[in-house]
DNA sequence: ATAATAACCTGAGGGC
DNA sequence: TGCCCTCAGGTTATTA
C-alpha cells in the first residue's frame, strides 16, 4: 500500500513519539514477513530510539547500539497507542517504550519487513543500490534524462523502479504521468528531454502535497495517529474508470508491468 | 545490463 | 449464505 507519501507520513507521526524513548519490551507475534525477524530483534528491550528517518520507502530507525530497518510492504501500517491497549489482528510487531506507548506493527499481507542491521542501514544490500530520492537536489532532469535515454522499457515501469528513483509506486506513477502529459505505455527513451524535466516536475509536485495531506488512503492506510491520508480526493486517474476531470475522455485501463495502470488518451500522449 | 515473469500473503468485493 | 474468482498502495529472485 505505502509510497513515498505515506512512509513520509507515517514517519512524522510516529518520530515524536518514539524519539529518545528507551525501548521496554519487544513482542513478535508474527516473525514471518518478507524475511524473518531475526532473534536479534527480539532482545532489543534496554535500546534508545534515538532517531528515525526514511529511505525511499524504507523507515530506519537509529538506536543507541544498531539500526532497525522497516518496510511497510503492500499492507503495512503503525500506530501509536498506549501500551496495554487490545492488539488488533495482524499486529505483529509491537515495541513498547517508557513513556508508556507502544508502536504497533500491523500488516496482513506480510509483505512488509524488520530488519536488524548493526552497521549503517544505507549500506544494507537492500538500500545501498537505490536511486536518488525524488525530493532531493539528484533527482533532476539530466539524470532521469540519461537514464530514460537507452530505455525501451514503458515510462511508468521506469518511474517505479527504485534503482532509478526510489518511492514512486503504482498511485503516484500514474498520477505523475498524467500530470505531465506522458502516457505511461510510452517507452523511456522515446520521451524528449523538455517532458523529462515536466516529468521531474510532476513527481516532485505530486509527491510534496501527498505529503502534506498526509498520504492517500485507499483501504487500510492510516496515519500513526489512526487517522487517513486525504490525497485521495486529488487523484486524477488512479482507480478512475470514468472520465478525464480535465477533457471528459473516457480513461483507458492498462496493465502495465502486472500494475494498473491509468491515462487519458487525449491528455497524454 | 535490461526486460519480462513468477513468487511471496491475506482480505475485500463481485458474480452466481 | 457460501463458493470461486479477481484484484490490491511492493519488491526480490529467476529467467530469457
Amino acid at each position: 500500500m505505502p509510497e513515498l507519501p505515506e512512509v513520509e507520513t507515517t514517519r512524522r507521526g510516529i518520530e515524536p513519539h518514539v524519539c529518545g524513548q528507551r525501548i521496554d519490551a519487544v513482542i513478535l507475534r508474527d516473525t514471518r514477513l518478507r524475511w524473518p525477524i531475526s532473534a536479534e530483534v527480539a532482545g532489543l528491550a534496554g535500546r534508545q530510539i534515538e532517531a528515525v528517518s526514511r529511505r525511499g520507502k524504507y523507515l530506519l530507525m537509529r538506536l543507541d547500539r544498531g539500526n532497525l530497518i522497516w518496510h511497510l510492504g503492500m499492507s503495512g501500517s503503525m500506530r501509536i497507542l498506549p501500551v496495554g491497549a487490545a492488539a488488533q489482528s495482524h499486529e505483529h510487531v509491537e515495541l513498547q517504550l517508557a513513556n508508556g506507548q507502544a508502536l504497533k506493527f500491523r500488516d496482513p499481507r506480510r509483505f512488509g519487513a524488520l530488519l536488524y542491521s548493526e552497521p549503517d542501514p544505507l549500506q544494507h544490500r537492500l538500500l545501498n543500490r537505490l536511486g536518488p530520492e525524488p525530493l532531493g537536489e539528484d533527482f533532476d532532469t539530466e539524470y532521469l534524462h540519461r537514464r530514460c535515454r537507452q530505455r525501451s522499457a514503458a515510462i511508468k515501469n521506469v518511474l517505479m523502479n527504485s534503482h532509478i528513483v526510489v518511492g514512486v509506486g503504482n498511485i503516484y506513477a500514474s498520477e505523475a504521468l498524467f500530470r505531465a502529459g506522458i502516457r505511461p505505455t510510452r517507452a523511456a527513451r522515446r520521451i524528449s528531454r523538455a517532458r523529462i524535466a515536466g516529468l521531474v516536475d510532476a513527481v516532485r509536485e505530486i509527491l510534496a502535497t501527498a505529503i502534506e495531506l498526509g498520504g492517500t488512503t485507499l483501504r487500510d492506510f492510516t496515519q500513526a495517529d489512526g487517522n487517513p491520508g486525504y490525497f485521495r480526493h486529488e487523484l486524477q486517474v488512479y482507480g478512475n474508470t470514468g472520465e478525464c476531470r480535465i477533457c471528459g475522455a473516457p480513461i483507458k485501463h492498462v496493465v502495465l508491468g502486472q500494475r494498473s495502470s491509468y491515462y487519458c488518451p487525449e491528455c497524454q500522449s
